[in-house]
RNA sequence: GGGUCGUUAGCUCAGCUGGUAGAGCAGCGGACUUUUAAUCCGUUGGUCGCAAGUUCAAAUCUUGCACGACCCA
């Protein structure tokens, strides 16, 4: 069976008689040349000449292609609006300039075909900037008919799972992703700019490392081993900074088996920063120089709306934990926030889950996750973390329990982590120990014990600053999406 | 995992207390040389998400399943 014939079967009457036009596109020629050179992007043409005047005397001679979005046939002359890569144009096709068969051609066209204009620039009696075709050529015969012409493509589902059509029929989708594109430029110019080196680490790992989270696991036939896809490269970067590389980033993938989300697809971009002689003080004024820098340059200022409401992004709070808690929710005493019963009880109470650990920093952390991130809505960094859920973080000089780290939540969510690093390979080893006894008691997110960390450890890492930057959600905030689907091109879904 | 809503033509959507499945766009045929969601006349196109049940009769009522959106965990 030819796969002519297996593809027919979902077909229906539109596409069949597009197949039957192709055939006989085929049978006069080239069906899909590629000899056809362009003279100009049509945003290039609004530019330089919109609403001049005298402009048709000029005769000056373009060639566009892109696909025909609409088409518009009065007799003896035609009008119809091309989609390039950078906009739109329209396009005059008459009998007195292309002749009687080339228009009768162009009557056959349809919506979504890929179409070459030549010809000269004038402006209708409407004032639209047009190209007076003398040529016409089809170059792409289109077999499936576009979404229609004036609501578009409005199904969130076919939206993510064919991202093509989107892209085709909603600019304001062309635009977030061209958005994203320009955030991860400034981000990554910005860490050139403060002589960082991008480099590229694992995403396959033996050991998954890094955070605390369920890998996805794959097997690598010839060495007959498992693999884990990254969860983090932060090992991985470490390395590198005992290497010599004393300021280094990565801007990536990452993959976490877990629930998908609003905010969550199973993989995801972030961006990590090491730098030696650098504390959880430096990153921090990093992380906010970061965030405002690529926010003056996608939304023009630090003032921006975020599903409706303001987000002021030109001063980045710092609380700890328990003020940050208490400035949330006053209700709550100090005598009851460094009570181990009250805070189990409340924390049941607002439905987090049963609480295992036992240090008063660990049971705080809870309560604050249950009662104060979600109303965290201008930028907060949260400081002073509990060593129990901090494994890779250095432990505070002065707080016992208490590691140099921070999170930074905005429009209630997680945005960043990061701290000042464990360089103590000791230390580090016995917190891997105790990942390990977590683990055996059944939390399935907790660490293994990578040796060759440790090793590298043991040669000296410099004191360092690290941090990790969720990037999709960095894009959701600054082209004010609601969901990550919408600013990763091909999220998951499940099979059709 | 729980709740709410949704799934009808290629697309966007109507379809009431159950009674022969509709519109606009797209397509096809026709008119039209400055239109722009072109317009006007005619017309093709359906396993009503899937499965079972109730009924003389189900797109419509019931149950289950699948997929999706939103909210919660």
């Amino acid at each position: 069976m030819s796969e002519h014939t297996s593809l027919s079967q979902d077909e229906n009457q539109i596409v069949a008689e597009r197949r039957q036009k192709l055939k006989a596109i085929r049978e006069k020629g080239i069906a899909f040349p590629n000899d056809f050179k362009r003279s100009h992007f049509a945003r290039e043409l609004h530019a330089k000449y919109d609403g001049k005047e005298g402009l048709e005397a000029e005769q000056i001679e373009v060639a566009v292609a892109g696909r025909m979005m609409l088409k518009r046939v009065m007799g003896k002359a035609s009008f119809a609006t091309l989609q390039d890569g950078s906009g739109r144009i329209q396009a005059y096709i008459a009998n007195d300039g292309v002749g009687s068969d080339s228009h009768d051609e162009f009557k056959r066209w349809d919506m979504g075909d890929i179409v070459a204009i030549s010809g000269t620039l004038f402006i209708t009696r409407t004032g639209e900037l047009t190209i007076k075709a003398s040529s016409i050529r089809l170059l792409v015969k289109s077999l499936r008919p576009l979404p229609e012409k004036f609501h578009g493509l409005t199904d969130q589902e076919q939206k993510y799972r064919q991202r093509y059509l989107d892209l085709i029929m909603n600019e304001y989708s062309r635009d977030v992703f061209a958005k994203r594109s320009q955030i991860v430029q400034g981000v990554r110019s910005y860490m050139v700019g403060e002589q960082y080196l991008e480099v590229e680490t694992p995403m396959m790992h033996p050991i998954p490392g890094g955070a605390t989270a369920k890998p996805f696991v794959t097997h690598h036939n010839a060495l007959d081993m498992p693999l884990y896809l990254r969860i983090a490269p932060e090992l991985y970067l470490k390395r590198l900074v005992v290497g010599g590389l004393e300021r280094v980033f990565e801007i990536n993938r990452s993959f976490r088996n877990e629930g998908m989300s609003t905010r969550h697809n199973p993989e995801f971009t972030m961006m990590e920063f090491y730098e030696a002689y650098a504390d959880y003080h430096r990153m921090m004024e990093m992380t906010e120089g970061i965030i405002q820098s690529v926010a003056r340059q996608a939304t023009g200022g630090l003032h921006i709306q975020y599903q409706g409401k303001p987000v002021d992004l030109s001063r980045f709070e710092r609380l700890t934990v328990v003020e940050a808690i208490k400035k949330y929710n006053p209700e709550y005493s100090d005598e009851q926030l460094h009570d181990r019963a009250w805070l189990k009880a409340e924390i049941v109470r607002l439905g987090g889950k049963p609480v295992v650990i036992d240090g008063i920093g660990g049971l705080q952390f809870s309560l604050f996750e249950e009662c104060t991130e979600t109303k965290l809505w201008n930028p907060t960094f949260i400081v002073d973390y509990p060593i129990e859920v901090s494994p890779l973080a250095r432990a505070s000089d002065s707080k016992p329990g208490i590691t140099e780290r921070f999170e930074l939540f905005m429009v209630g969510r997680e945005l960043a982590n990061g701290y000042s690093e464990l360089n103590d390979p000791e230390d580090q080893a016995a917190r891997f120990m105790q990942q390990v006894q977590q683990k055996e008691a059944g939390d399935d997110e907790a660490m293994h014990y990578d040796a060759d960390y440790v090793r590298a450890l043991e040669f000296g890492l410099p004191p360092t600053g690290g941090c990790g930057i969720g990037i999709d959600r960095l894009v959701m905030l600054l082209t004010d999406s609601a969901s990550i689907r919408d600013v990763v091109l091909f999220p998951q879904m499940r099979p059709e």
